[in-house]
DNA sequence: ATGAAAGCGCTAACAT
DNA sequence: ATGTTAGCGCTTTCAT
């Protein structure tokens, strides 16, 4: 990378120790220096084009003004929101994030996690969403600063950022009840997931409470092809065809289209579809999916806000931050027929 | 971050000194040193739970086994598959990239491309389009190692990864001709980016030796809403409607979409319309969008690859990488009526 | 307000 | 094959 003036070359120049500079240019020890000798350094700083080395004042300081970023997969619609909410708080504090794809596998993830570890990130955002054992526990044993973002904390002592699932669920149940649908089945997420787990009960419960008739598919993926296959052995059942489906999320409700597609129904008319998420362009799908809307950005950000909140001051108390989610009507549902 | 044992402790343990243990945890020097040696520090390091601190390797090093890469926004869909290229190449070699967003504006890429070099990073990775004057260039005086994926390097020495933009465009206005369309509009997205330019040309010099009626609409920006805009304005025109349109990319063919369903027109009865790129789910859009896939993956595997090389043998050439780009047809084309 | 000096944890050149 | 030594570039006590 080459570029190598140092402090010292700028001490030389600016005929100040290199103590004195490092002051300087420190905004937290800058006021420790005389303001005409500070003037002085920074004309000398800016005249080399002095940058400052992060490395060597990470070994000295003992922090890497970076967070890693564990999520299963970027390419899942709703991380992108999700990372860019992170870093949009990260950024302006002088944080790096350092994101790291599992694939939703654990050994790669043990594997993402110690190499953070080695890299000395200053905290973790676990947006990886197993239910199970995961390294989240030994995170905390170690000390480790970590926060949980769009999946549950169950069982490990971290800040968990979530949606409020249960509620989405709830709205959709009661606008599909609106429309007339009494016969209802819910495609669920991999049990492992601790969303999966909150929106099953969710839909279980709500059913019960609004006298639905409504039966829990599960599935082994939240992906398009899991959907559609889900929808699938929904229709080969046979039990009664449901009006509605409420999928998981997005992805298994785009592989619910498909499927009726491919056994000529139509939707809404033969069978309407909630998804979950609002996944960027759901409102482009066809037909525009009838979805709640998870603040994934803002998810991001909290999760970033708190975690730098524990860094700084390491005796904050776990939080569990719930934000509000929004049922959002287009195409997708319709009366019953 | 908590867990101090270092090298010296290890050191003791096994009875050796701190060279000896560096030798023999390091892949590339463990042969220096007797093999029942190197077991004894194994297991005294493992015993500890001994981590090394890259930090203060890459110190020493001076290599961080970072790379960073910038990007307009993560929250286009382009940027999530050609991120995850660039990491499965990447991750395997130990190297993290350390993505960041510019939001299009200059000046935050320069802040951030600064603040990467102060982070030591190895070498960069630019996926900003723009063709003018960029901090590609100055990046090269400096001897920074880099890549540009997606663009072009026009008047940057840099090796570039890019997709047969000329050939995706030729190829769509073949199927169109093919269909029997002869008067034609091309979104162009804004003339910053060198994709425009390309995609631009091509277009121009497709419809010439095809002998079609041609025109080419600026854009300021890749986005759903310029492509509405643009859209509308072209409806609005004197000049007779076109029959076709072959958008910059798949977010500005989106845009056409909701313009012409806000006209009562359809698609593509009343207007084709092909995109760019193929983005994720461009398949499931209202309707089924035809459109050139770029293999974004690929290009950031590849552009990781020839980065990396860069780096292991600074005197390495540059080169300009094509990757061939394929037209997908689906339901947002059709004969002319 | 500034200089002096030590040291973060590691690797590498040099000795033995 | 291993010990010795120095030092990467910075921050931070401790003096002055």
């Amino acid at each position: 990378m080459s570029r190598r003036v140092t402090i010292a070359d700028v001490a030389t120049l600016a005929g100040v120790h290199p103590g004195t500079v490092s002051r300087a240019l420190n905004l937290k020890t800058q006021d420790q220096v005389n303001i005409e000798t500070a003037g002085r350094v920074r004309a000398a700083a800016k005249q080399l084009g002095y940058t400052p080395n992060s490395i060597a004042r990470g070994l000295r300081t003992s922090s890497s003004m970076t967070i890693g970023v564990i999520i299963p997969d970027l390419t899942n619609p709703i991380f992108p929101p999700i990372v860019r909410g992170i870093d949009s708080y990260l950024a302006p504090r002088g944080y790096s994030p350092v994101v790291v794809n599992t694939d939703g596998s654990d050994a790669t993830e043990r594997l993402l996690f110690d190499s953070l570890v080695q890299r000395q990130v200053d905290g973790f955002i676990f947006a990886t969403g197993h239910a199970g054992p995961s390294i989240a526990g030994e995170a905390y044993k170690r000390g480790i600063h970590a926060v949980m973002v769009n999946r549950d904390s169950r069982g490990v002592p971290y800040p968990a950022v979530v949606g409020d699932d249960a509620q989405g669920i709830r709205e959709s149940l009661e606008h599909l009840a609106a429309l007339g649908h009494r016969r209802l089945v819910h495609l669920a997420g991999p049990s492992t997931f601790s969303t999966s787990q909150v929106r099953a009960e969710a839909f279980a419960a709500g059913c019960r409470e609004l006298g639905l008739d409504g039966a829990i598919v599960p599935t082994s993926a939240y992906s398009v092809d899991e959907g559609q296959r889900a929808m699938d052995e929904v229709l080969a059942s046979s039990a009664g065809r449901p009006t509605a489906i409420v999928a998981g999320n997005d992805l298994l409700a785009l592989g619910v289209y498909h499927s009726l597609r491919r056994h000529g129904l139509r939707c809404p008319d033969d069978v309407s579809v909630v998804g979950f998420n609002d996944m960027p362009f759901a409102g482009d799908f066809q037909p525009a999916m009838t979805t709640v809307r998870t603040p994934h950005f803002q998810l991001g950000s909290e999760s970033a806000r708190i975690l730098l909140d524990q860094i700084d001051d390491s005796g904050s108390t776990p939080v569990r931050l719930v934000l509000p989610v929004e049922l959002i009507v287009r195409a997708s549902t319709g009366p019953v027929r």
